[in-house]
DNA sequence: CTGAAAGCGCTAACAT
DNA sequence: ATGTTAGCGCTTTCAG
């Protein structure tokens, strides 16, 4: 049994009250009492207890992050960031995957809440919007996710999906490419998702392309998806007729796409152009290096601590408050000019 | 404020203690009973507080897990599989990411102490072994660094980074090279990466190939890294005399390697040839496929956990317990026959 | 400048 | 079968 802040007292020769508030400095100690304070703790090897600390201050300095797949790159980074950032806040955090199952996604912040975390960012989650804006008592930061109108303590941080869609069909109509196919992510359950198919049809459309030069498939953001649905496409379409862009938007997605045009021994660039989105750090060491649009992980990751530990240090409400960060097209070798052909 | 188990005891009409053994089950409540439990805890949207019955109880179910970077696909893996199985057993999980820093590998331990973490998962970790021998209270298990002999309650999880870095040389000396160069880890901080150092070296002693054959160059586990070196052993050899092969014992590194021979316009594998290791999801779809050893990810995570768990909740020791696991060679596109050149 | 003591929300003897 | 209550380790008001 691990010494307690009693035993370190007694050692010392002083009261409780003047352990704990020479450790927190929340009033002065004096130079003797402190000495023998710091001799006693030494002498005991004594750590806090912070669970005893939670329950008496009602604060437990934990976040809780919850991700779709801890094993994507993607997710990953921004985690990355936010536990960095977090430690800086002297905050910490419990990490959940809920394996893009929404029932799991709702237990977790339950756990979270029983837990006792001071706030909670819940990465690209799948609840809907009714469920996400039942209020939980303590602020939420929803990251990589559109923003909805809300009273409940809610913050959003995210990239402009649309914007970032639409430019990638700009950039290819003036690269000269004609026939397009547009690998949707879970449009269904995913609102990221939509924005994207929204802003790249949507601009496809403004640019005068009738809709059959585009078709969309349905699938997920993962590698299997991507190399899925291309092998759907090629069964379906003659790729030699017209110049063949493909717009799969998630990294991981575009790259499962690119394998299976490599298996049919098809060149990228050169038979079939390819598009990711989020652009993870591998994305420029593909073969070829991935054209995509910046996702930017690290601004995802920073903006969402910031917004929650500001809500909880300071008693904000963030009701609504949204973050919108830009999302720059990055262009590389697997989209080129086909007038260069 | 939201309710405790008081308010619920009082709008059901009954003691906090028979509330407490409903939740619990851990003595008999009558139907009717229950009944009004459950109802009034519905209507007070309870949710009881961990904290408060931690401190009781003196266990959180909560796993610390330290990893060098989340970031790094072989940790995120990792951690996945360990979270996975963590939930299982109703565990949860703190994740922490140690940068690589020693002494921030160490505060992160203390921190977890405080926390009141049951147990400890500590992922590659770059503390001596003196550091790490001193028992902390709880169990630790250390996953994918070579066990030491200890009295204290540290388990074991590793793959049999000797042999998976042994066979690479046999692998290439059986397929024709006859030039070679290791790009090791942090061998000084790493004992794994001293581990494949000798292991891959030691091999080829044994195989009668002398010394000079194999350059070893000194980097971290880290694209970048891999970048640099091949760089520097670009400069220095004249790669076309000889059938040089590299490896790069981490296939993130490897990666890297692969990058900078491509900048200047060699072909793996006809130029040179690499060899990764971790077999990371992604290595498989590099250009070429990279060859690599196995270090088994869902296996490391989930005997890791296995181990901890077991020793929190039957009170075992581990002082000294070891899993070590097969790390058989992958082979793919990265390698050749020489012979058919 | 320091100490005594109440109480955070829960569990588990002990009592009935 | 259920209730009463002490106490986990800490913070903080109130008193001195």
């Amino acid at each position: 049994m691990s010494a307690t802040i009693k035993d370190v007292a007694k050692l010392a020769g002083v009261s409780t009250a003047t352990v704990s508030h020479f450790i927190t400095k929340k009033r002065y100690v004096s130079d003797e009492l402190g000495q023998r304070i710091d001799e006693a703790m030494k002498a005991l090897g004594y750590k806090p207890n912070t669970i005893a600390r939670s329950l008496k201050i009602k604060r437990s300095y934990i976040i809780g992050v919850v991700v779709p797949s801890i094993s994507n790159p993607f997710f990953a980074e921004i985690v990355e960031q936010i536990q960095k950032i977090a430690g800086k806040y002297a905050y910490r955090i419990m990490l959940y995957n809920s394996n893009n199952d929404v029932a799991a996604e709702k237990r977790i912040m339950d756990s979270f809440l029983s837990a006792g975390v001071d706030g909670i960012i819940d990465v690209a989650p799948l609840q809907t919007q009714a469920q996400l804006d039942k209020s939980c008592g303590v602020p939420v930061v929803i990251t990589d996710r559109p923003p909805f109108e809300t009273k409940a303590n809610i913050g959003f941080v995210c990239a402009d999906n649309y914007k970032g869609a639409a430019q990638v069909a700009d950039f290819l109509i003036s690269h000269g490419y004609d026939r397009f196919a547009y690998f949707a992510g879970p449009v269904d359950r995913v609102p990221n998702a939509r924005e994207r198919l929204n802003g790249f049809t949507g601009r496809l459309a403004e640019l005068g392309i009738e809709k059959e030069l585009c078709q969309v498939y349905c699938g997920e953001y993962s590698f299997d998806s991507g190399y899925e649905t291309m092998q759907k496409l090629l069964d379906k379409e003659d790729i030699t007729q017209g110049n063949w862009a493909v717009f799969a938007p998630s990294d991981i997605m575009a790259w499962g796409a690119m394998e299976a045009a490599k298996t049919q021994s098809l060149k990228v660039p050169r038979d079939i152009a390819i598009v990711g989105f989020d652009n993870i750090f591998y994305s420029n060491y593909l073969y070829p290096a991935l054209t995509t649009v910046e996702n930017p992980t690290k601004e995802l990751g920073q903006k969402s601590v910031e917004l929650v530990i500001q809500a909880i240090d300071k008693h904000e409400l963030l009701s609504g408050r949204k973050v919108i960060l830009d999302a720059p097209l990055i262009e590389r070798n697997s989209t080129f000019l086909h007038s260069q052909k």
